[in-house]
DNA sequence: CGTTTTTGACCCGCGC
DNA sequence: GCGCGGGTCAAAAACG
């Protein structure tokens, strides 16, 4: 599977979109955004440090997204900076001899930086300018969509992506990045970068100013990250595979998406 | 042939 | 203490 192209996987999205960003936690959670999604509020909260909702789209029940946004909230979770120590993911934990998996998992891993957002996208997956693997799925409780894992390719990184969809808006997907990347994003065979999204899914702890980078767009050197049922997203197509990142206008694919989820105030700083 | 996806099973944490 | 739900691993299959 890897890459088909990464096509522009979808994009239904045009008219406005509004965000909701807040940062250092269900705190800021609750207060600045709720409009959407209650219920995905308190997943989010769940999720953790970071929870950047956005909704793209036509509900345009935002207001503009202009404000909102607290605007600077660098809180972002300081505490989760830094780079964990290591986190096996619990793939080293399996040994073969050890009749019960001692894996991490028993030893409360520390929690990583997290990162959630939510995109209205008809892929699940959306691309982020890393290669990520799908290591899991699982069918959630409130949910009649299944949740996937992804982790990323790179052996040394460790980053883990969770994506599923809203039980309220089967539109709108909330993607969850764990953990930060330690290289740079992939090089990938077609001489792409990374985007910066990716690297915002990376950085999670950085200001979040730093996390959007609307210019940026991907190369989409990757899969068209179609998962799971969904065989293949209609061609909606917006944009060209330019390499040539555009100033975010129109993002055609989910990367757009991210890109795009830059807060009006965030943009700015 | 190599890599990724799919699927079932196992384990852990938490709530009741 | 038990059950439920969530998260991860591993083997097999599929795909490029």
């Amino acid at each position: 599977m890897e890459d088909k192209e990464g096509g522009k996987p979808g994009t239904a999205f045009t008219s406005e979109s509004s965000w909701t960003f807040s940062g250092g936690g269900p705190d800021s959670v609750s207060s600045s955004v709720n409009y959407f999604f209650d219920k995905d509020s308190s997943i989010l909260s769940e999720f953790a440090d970071i929870v950047v909702r956005c909704s793209v789209s036509g509900t345009a029940s935002n207001p503009g997204g202009s404000a909102d946004v607290s605007t600077s909230n660098p809180s972002v979770s300081s505490s989760s900076s830094e780079d964990l120590p290591e986190k096996s993911t619990g793939s080293g934990g399996k040994l073969p001899e050890i009749p019960s998996k001692v894996r991490k998992k028993g030893q409360k891993q520390i929690r990583q930086p997290r990162f959630a957002f939510m995109t209205k996208s008809e892929v699940d997956h959306l691309e982020d300018g890393y290669r990520w693997r799908k290591y899991g799925q699982k069918a959630v409780k409130n949910s009649p969509f299944p949740r996937s894992y992804y982790r990323c390719t790179n052996s040394k990184c460790t980053v883990k992506k969770r994506v599923e969809r809203s039980s309220e808006d089967p539109a709108i997907v909330i993607t969850t990045y764990e953990g930060q990347h330690c290289h740079h994003g992939i090089a990938f065979p077609r001489g792409g970068l990374i985007c910066h999204e990716a690297a915002f899914a990376g950085q999670l702890t950085p200001p979040v100013s730093q996390i959007y980078h609307p210019g940026v767009q991907s190369h989409r050197q990757m899969p068209p990250s179609i998962t799971q049922s969904q065989p293949h997203q209609a061609p909606v197509d917006v944009g060209e595979p330019h390499p040539e990142p555009e100033p975010t206008s129109q993002l055609p694919t989910d990367e757009g998406l991210l890109g795009d989820i830059v807060p009006p105030g965030m943009r700015g700083r």
